[in-house]
RNA sequence: GCUGCAAACUAAGCUAUCGCUUUCCCGCCUCUGGCGGGAGGGAGGAAAGUCCGGACAGCACAGAGCAUUGUACCCCGCGAAUAGCGGGGGUUCCGAUUUAUCGGAAACAGAAAGUGCCACAGAAAAUAACUACCCCGCCUCAGGCGGGGAAAAGAUGAAAACGUAGGGUAAGAGCCUACGGUCUCUGUAAGUAAUUACAUAGAAGGGUAAACCUUACAAGUUGAAAUGCCAUGUAUAGUAUCGUUUGAGGGCUGCUCGUCCGAGCCUGCCUGACGGCAGACAGGAUACAGGGUAGGCAGAUUGAUCCCGAUAGGUAACUAUCGGGGCAGAUAAAUGAUAGCUCCCGACAAAAUCCGGCUUACAGGUUUGCAGCGAUU
RNA sequence: GGCCUCGUAGUACAAUGGAUAGUAUAUGAGCCUCCGAAGCUCCAGAUGCAGGUUCGAUUCCCGCCGAGGCUA
């Protein structure tokens, strides 16, 4: 039986350079409190199976001077994130895409989960979208 | 009993599902790794501020002075500690009353080494003559002008030039005397000392050192993104200038004095280590131009350790011994979400090398102390 | 992580330790104009918070709070 809602290492972005990459080459877009950088990458993605998708939370330090409540943002975007990624992944698989996410929260205020739970579902359904463009642009 | 303040302790719990990190074990696979399963550990009293003191590591270091920064009553103790804490004492100030005691506070060395500053008001704010006072000269005769004496009187101010009495004088003045007060040196006595008391001699002088400063003491500097090792890569590489024992150049904290070093480096072998031996090469400094890495392991989580109990020492801070128990270790960075139950409906707040302290924030609960109000005896 | 600097009217800046905390502009009221703009006059408005030193702190010292920068 294999596990589904997982968000292991090798789901999260690690490495400083391809953070690095993601914000100077990546493309960005906005939903709610949220601003999303993406990169999608159509020619790696064949040798490494496991890193379809890879995923990275920030929370500014301007916003929220409280270390208590930058952890709270970033668990519950994890959470919400854990939970529904997943057929973003198998679109990937069917696309042999590969996939680098980070968002940033630049709301002012504490957020409520529901709310989270909202708003990462938009920007999952803009993802796919965006896919699905750059497979009929590629092909 | 209620309210307020202060201090100490504590810092919601349980169940289910999904998920994160780490250690160990087992199984499988494409085996320096990955996946699955099981068991265990997984933020704080302040983890915070980064205000002090260290540990640890790199670099530097014959030494002296200056500069810079910090600290500042005394004794004893605790402590790894120039941090901090405990006990006792002194001085000054404040409050209370029993008027000689109690309580509280103090960055509490020096203003008599020197320099600066002291608004407004006031004659004057520190070598004090504006009015009034006294003397002399001139003009004029109710007075005015000039020179001098004199800190005794003068509205102010935060602060006014030792206080009172007498002598003295042209008028006055610590100018002199008596009593009293302050301070300094010396001596004696008490005390470990800070300091206190007395005596002799002397001084006159307000404040400010959280103004400059002086005295004494202390401090090398950079911080775990330090540092070491492995892997990758690689270069005793290139160009220009200068120099090569008659000494280029370099080190010694920022500066000065003075002083020291002053010729190598690579590879291999031996040794516990300092180091030694052999071989190849020509080796230095500065500038220019350029190349590579940002991966892993160690550092790094068991230590001047914390808790509980007992014994011993101490007023206390704390210490010693014995017994038992506990102890996050991430590296774009782990504790969350959902559902349910109980209750007071949960404050301040998240480790990032590690300790000791200080400071600041803090809902609710428990305990103790103080103050006020009310009731009863 | 480490280090440094700065907090003054709504805004941008001044102010040896000296008392009505100043200047410009914005806001408000009035004058001017047929109306507006410009101009003129007037008013109101601030030392981040809490302690200490001082006779007296925007200034000096200490503790918090906030903002900005440097380093890698």
């Amino acid at each position: 039986m294999k596990r589904q809602f997982t968000l292991g290492k090798n789901e999260r972005l690690k490495s400083r350079k391809q953070i690095e990459l993601l914000f100077s080459a990546g493309k960005k877009f906005v939903v709610g409190p949220f601003r999303i950088f993406y990169l999608i990458d159509s020619q790696r993605s064949v040798d490494n199976r496991q890193n379809i998708l890879q995923f990275g939370v920030g929370v500014s330090n301007k916003n929220f001077n409280k270390a208590v409540d930058r952890n709270r943002i970033k668990r519950l975007i994890k959470e919400a994130w854990r939970l529904q990624k997943n057929e973003l992944k198998e679109e990937l698989k069917a696309g042999n895409k590969q996939l680098n996410v980070f968002i940033i929260y630049t709301g002012k205020e504490l957020p409520a989960y529901l709310l989270i739970k909202d708003k990462v579902a938009v920007t999952l359904q803009k993802l796919s979208k965006m896919i699905d463009e750059n497979i009929s642009t590629n092909s």
